[in-house]
DNA sequence: CTGAAAGCGCTAACAC
DNA sequence: GTGTTAGCGCTTTCAG
């Protein structure tokens, strides 16, 4: 691999001109020598040292992407679809952006910090975050951020987060089941904080409107891991004469147990109804495919990368709480009870 | 941030020393400067500046991890399971050898290259390579480089390969598929060429050896792309009647032809049979189960890192086929015919 | 229009 | 045991 100096040696000129040239800063150069430059450029295929260019210029072009997940023993953040696509989204915005990306997952706030502060990253984009999270990475990271599905509670926000309107998607599909005439449903999710915190609030209002209160034992909490679920699952089987319908926070939740109750003879939606959230794939191969509610995990990265680059660009703190709706897919996992 | 040459001074010391102790090399210092040492490293939260090592060591511990994809439009790659699932993977194990990953996809090899070559990475981990960008990358990247189902034709590999049987997973396919009577079998794929090709000739391999030859026109591509895919799929359904099952390359193709089949009233496995490749969540997931063959994409990524790490520490060239075995998975989507 | 030179933070050979 | 020093390849200020 060639190197500036190398090259302005064998051209008898300065360091400076060449690294103009390569920067196009050519304003100050004469037509000669950007082409006698140029030429030497590709004809020994230049290639800029980033190392180098990082720690002379102080920054990185790197943008970590962060996802904490404390109380999770997740093997493998990527095998979960709406992750992946998040990430396969931000990956490609950010490449379209001259930007790097570097993925941190880790269950440990002062981890992520060194990793980023390590490689002088020139923002975060963070998802999943909670209150008090948010608080230690404030302190740490002084750079711009975006946040995506976060819950700060009443902190006052610094920086971007690209939200959903959760609870409204909770109203929808409580209301959906209720105008069908279900009263007794179960709510599945693994966690009751944050987004699925606000689906279960929305879910239980749409559900007093029809004057009919949760109960907690309708609280069904499961566990991500496909063995734990599947024992989680177990239980529920044996509770789902309580319910005519079961509400799930994701389309995986809701695709595992329609699986588990098939298998078993349940049929779905003659015996029991089923929704899901998110409308990814899970729901949409599923036979029968599953009622949810939409919400896009491409677009989110999409936003959430543009946030950024205008927080980099104008390199003015911007505050800002982006929520994007939320829709209704109807498909064939909800029956009409009749009355 | 605070850097050595701060502590140093700070201490009255050298930066050699506060160095050493930052690498553990602690014989050569008194044990009442480690101790000093180590105390301001932890009230001032020392993060070393990679950038700056990676400059003066000349190494780097990032992982260049490619994909490309020549003739692919791919829009999301890890909207895959079984990439996102493979990615996971290595990025988990990566990490626990204490390097970085960094992304990359591409169309192009020469921006691959560039890529790496800017970083300065240590090593290259490559998927799906086919024998001409082989040999362009080995002309330019000089480093440890292990391959992941790469064909690379007659080509001597430098480097490891970790690929999969899959003529015998086609093999298997096909005799499954025989033993139950079908002969009209057709084949569906996204490309002809490396791992789908060798599928193929397994499955035409078993077919012949029941004495049925494979017609060229038993080959169906098909587009990755969602809705191209169903125009695909629309095709294959008019000519179903051709056809007593299908064999598709991958789980993914094999769930959508079978939701495209049923969403039209075609009975599966009563009228037409399936079978997958791959068995990962697609199969599974279904209902009917999709029979298929099974691979694991997690311990690719797994043996992939381990044998470049392998490199990395000897030093030397290690070439290697490694070649993991297949499986037939038997569930619901083939039905034995009568004769 | 072009060049000299300092410095980014760290490593490592060598000297004391 | 500890310190000096010369880079690593690039950017950038300032001077001509």
């Amino acid at each position: 691999m060639i190197t500036i100096k190398e090259m302005a040696d064998m051209l008898g000129l300065s360091t400076t001109t060449v690294s103009n040239v390569i920067h196009g800063k050519t304003g100050q150069v004469s037509e000669a020598t950007v082409e006698r430059v140029r030429r030497v450029l590709k004809e020994y295929d230049y290639v800029p040292n980033i190392n180098a260019r990082n720690l002379a210029s102080n920054q990185s072009n790197i943008i970590g992407v962060a996802i904490l997940n404390s109380r999770m023993n997740y093997v493998n953040y990527l095998k979960d679809a709406f992750i992946s696509e998040l990430l396969g989204s931000i990956e490609r915005e950010l490449k379209e952006q001259g930007y790097y990306l570097m993925m941190c997952f880790s269950s440990d706030t002062r981890e992520l910090i060194q990793r980023v502060s390590a490689w002088n990253a020139d923002g975060l984009i963070l998802f999943g975050i909670m209150a008090e999270e948010y608080q230690e990475i404030q302190k740490q990271f002084k750079k711009p951020q975006v946040y995506i599905d976060s819950y700060l509670g009443n902190l006052h926000l610094h920086g971007v987060n690209i939200g959903l309107d959760d609870r409204r998607g909770g109203y929808m599909a409580g209301r959906y089941l209720v105008e069908r005439g279900h009263r007794r449903i179960g709510f599945i999710a693994d966690n009751f904080k944050g987004g699925d915190y606000e689906r279960y609030c929305g879910f239980a209002e749409a559900m007093s409107e029809a004057g009919t209160t949760v109960k907690d034992s309708d609280f069904i909490e499961v566990e991500p891991d496909e063995r734990a679920l599947a024992a989680c699952y177990e239980k529920v089987y044996l509770r789902r004469h309580e319910f005519t319908a079961f509400f799930c926070a994701s389309d995986y939740y809701a695709l595992c147990l329609m699986n588990f109750l098939m298998d078993r003879g349940v049929k779905v939606p003659e015996e029991i109804s089923i929704m899901g959230f998110d409308d990814n794939i899970y729901s949409r191969m599923a036979r029968p495919a599953i009622t949810t509610i939409h919400q896009d995990a491409t677009q989110k990265g999409i936003l959430a990368v543009r946030h950024l680059m205008r927080q980099l660009d104008s390199s003015e703190a911007v505050s800002d709480q982006v929520v994007l709706p939320v829709e209704l897919v109807e498909r064939d996992t909800v029956r009409q009870l009749e009355s």
